[in-house]
DNA sequence: ATTATTGCAAAGGATTTGCAAGCCG
DNA sequence: CGGCTTGCAAATCCTTTGCAATAAT
């Protein structure tokens, strides 16, 4: 496979793949290429979509594939909706995630305090090396299927 | 159907039930009676094979239902696991979710501080109106699963 | 009497798996 | 080359739905 171009953005991927093991295909690239080029929240079958219109042959397989090789090494994160598919998230900062009950986008939102959850407030023996805050509510866009209604 | 023993307890259930407009009904008492009983985290499976035992009859798609109306009409939780199906809580106290990574388990955890995320560490403008707290780590029972190894 | 609820079976959506061919190291 | 990955299709898991019979108000 050729290394063209954004060879620094590759050369990182690749690390990151290799340290878990995992091997530099251009089906992992691209597909975290799709979710870095717009920084939203897809399911599986929307990176498929994205992912087929510039590489055209990919299954969807293949793309499950990417996605759990791509969280399994850092650079991608799960996120768990309540009744739908899982979507993906490729920002890695510590954030929250607002789910919007009208339009059903999904926020990330960045809390002002940190840790999210103080270690004094966690009995004692439970240490948790993950957080997760889910919220939801109605969301602020103007543009916003409910906009207007109760 | 006979309201013998217990009827304290069918009495809050049926009012609840009605109040979000459902009836009361053998099934969706059984299966309430299921989830307090056992207060853990079964997904519908489990609740279907607890709730067979007494009755024999009771089928998947009604164990859906009456969790499915338990939740509407609030008092039971679903609690969404990462990769595995829903699970049902009855605890409707405002706590958090431990899951294990080793042996799977659900614990409910109470967070000494309330509300778990005060309005002021929100941006303006985002009001939620249902917050999950989910955390993932080893847990502290002592036969847990991964118990002395690494 | 009217309408919700049940049980059954079949459908549905999301994700995983088996396998032969192909690509990476 | 050897083994991980891919693409395809079939399989699986979880949940929902259609429908006739039954039970609740």
């Amino acid at each position: 496979m050729e290394l063209t171009e954004n060879s620094r953005f590759d050369a990182e991927l690749n690390e990151k793949l290799a340290t878990s093991g995992f091997r530099f295909t251009a089906q992992r690239r691209h597909v975290y290429n799709v979710l870095v080029k717009k920084r939203d929240h897809p399911t599986a079958e929307e990176v498929f979509i994205r992912a087929k219109a510039d590489m055209p042959d990919i299954s969807m397989a293949t793309v499950y594939n990417c996605l759990d090789a791509l969280v399994k090494c850092g650079l991608v994160k799960q996120v768990s909706h309540d009744r739908a598919a899982k979507r993906y998230c490729s920002n890695m900062s510590e954030h929250c995630h607002y789910y919007c009950t009208d339009c059903n986008r999904v926020f990330d939102i960045d809390l002002k305090a940190r840790p999210l959850v103080p270690e004094a407030e966690l009995p004692a023996s439970f240490k948790p090396d993950e957080i997760d805050v889910a919220m939801r509510g109605h969301c602020p866009d103007p543009e916003c299927s409910r906009h207007g209604k109760v």
